[in-house]
DNA sequence: ATCCGCATGTAACCCGTTACATGATTCT
DNA sequence: AGAATCATGTAACGGGTTACATGCGGAT
């Protein structure tokens, strides 16, 4: 039972899933209309996608519980144990340096979706590992820039990604400082609301 | 002659060839040295992508006018007119509110190429255009932010896109202020290097 | 009866990744 | 000679985009 290594999206969409049980059609919107997801997925990409975590065991097609209404039958999806297991395991994957900067977006993804099914230590954590991660890149950068001449452009483009990051850096930490004093209420869940009633 | 569209990487291999001629080693070492380039292209991705270019009369092979130093023989490309035309014209597209937070790091790619190629004016109205769009976003995202209640995971994964894209406008603001008021002495060349002499 | 909107798919095409192959030159 | 480095490629494979196809219900 190795680890089946999906992409990205495939775990993107996995954890959706493991949020609630969805249709394809609700995961498009739930893309759509959330600013997160900038990204807008096309049928060709999505439903091969759900047809290769469902071969892979890891969802299943819920026994069509609802009546038809309004248009075509929705083919609601749910996670299998296995689909659990998977989902929490890449959440858990801890943040790598090299890749902070390339895949900020789907650190924040996952950000969101520990809420509800990792530990607040564990999420304080994951956290230390992205201020860490981002304080190296910012330091390389800054590195970088100290041998780089004057306001080219170049130099200009430079400081741009370190206020970024910078920016990054002082959300993580000011989020970080957040969790460990002020350990929430109730948790809320507010991306994706499964179609209940 | 329709403009022959090309991909991402098409259109930043040729700018940086423009900048100077360049083997497809020079380009690899560029993007692997560069912080900018975090993105390194593989073998199978930069040559195929050389020959499509040179197939549609972008680039040609340079006559070969050196000695074989050092290793098997270097094939160095450059630019043909229309190839620096293509290169003009893709930095002159306008920046768009809805592609701008997706590729951020290909506008300050853009950026850092209009330096040697465009006039002042040109390069503060596309800053200008720059500064816009991320208002527009800024403001789009705070008021989602607005209706998603506390301190959920969700919510503080939209105040980190605030604070980045605040960070990126706070940027884009100050350096126009400073192309505007102070015109730099003789432009600077940073990020590629010819191979002279 | 027809068109529109919801919802799920499918096929052609393109391109990037991975891994491998090859050529030439210098170092040991 | 053999290994290491520089440099250019190629083949298999996977997956995303675009565009098209299909099925079903309600509105005109």
């Amino acid at each position: 039972m190795a680890a089946p290594q999906l992409t990205d999206f495939e775990e993107v969409l996995l954890g959706l899933i493991c949020m609630g049980p969805s249709s394809g059609y609700d995961l498009k919107r739930a893309f759509s209309t959330t600013p997160l997801g900038v990204y807008q997925p096309s049928s060709g990409a999505l439903y091969p996608a759900l047809a290769r975590l469902a071969g892979k065991g890891l969802i299943e097609r819920q026994a069509s519980h609802g009546a038809i209404e309004h248009g075509r039958r929705r083919l609601v999806y749910e996670a299998t144990p296995s689909g659990r297991t998977a989902n929490i395991t890449w959440l858990r994957v801890p943040v790598s340096p090299v890749t902070v900067s390339r895949d900020l977006g789907l650190h924040l993804m996952r950000f969101v979706m520990m809420e509800a099914l990792l530990s607040r230590d564990e999420v304080l954590g994951w956290l230390r590992d992205l201020i860490d991660a981002l304080s190296i890149f910012v330091a390389d950068v800054e590195r970088y820039r100290a041998v780089v001449a004057g306001p080219s452009h170049a130099a200009l483009a430079l400081d741009h990604g370190i206020a970024v990051h910078r920016a990054s850096l002082a959300w993580a930490r000011a989020t970080w400082e957040m969790l460990a004093t002020a350990p929430p209420g109730p948790p809320a869940r507010a991306l994706l609301e499964a179609p209940t009633s």
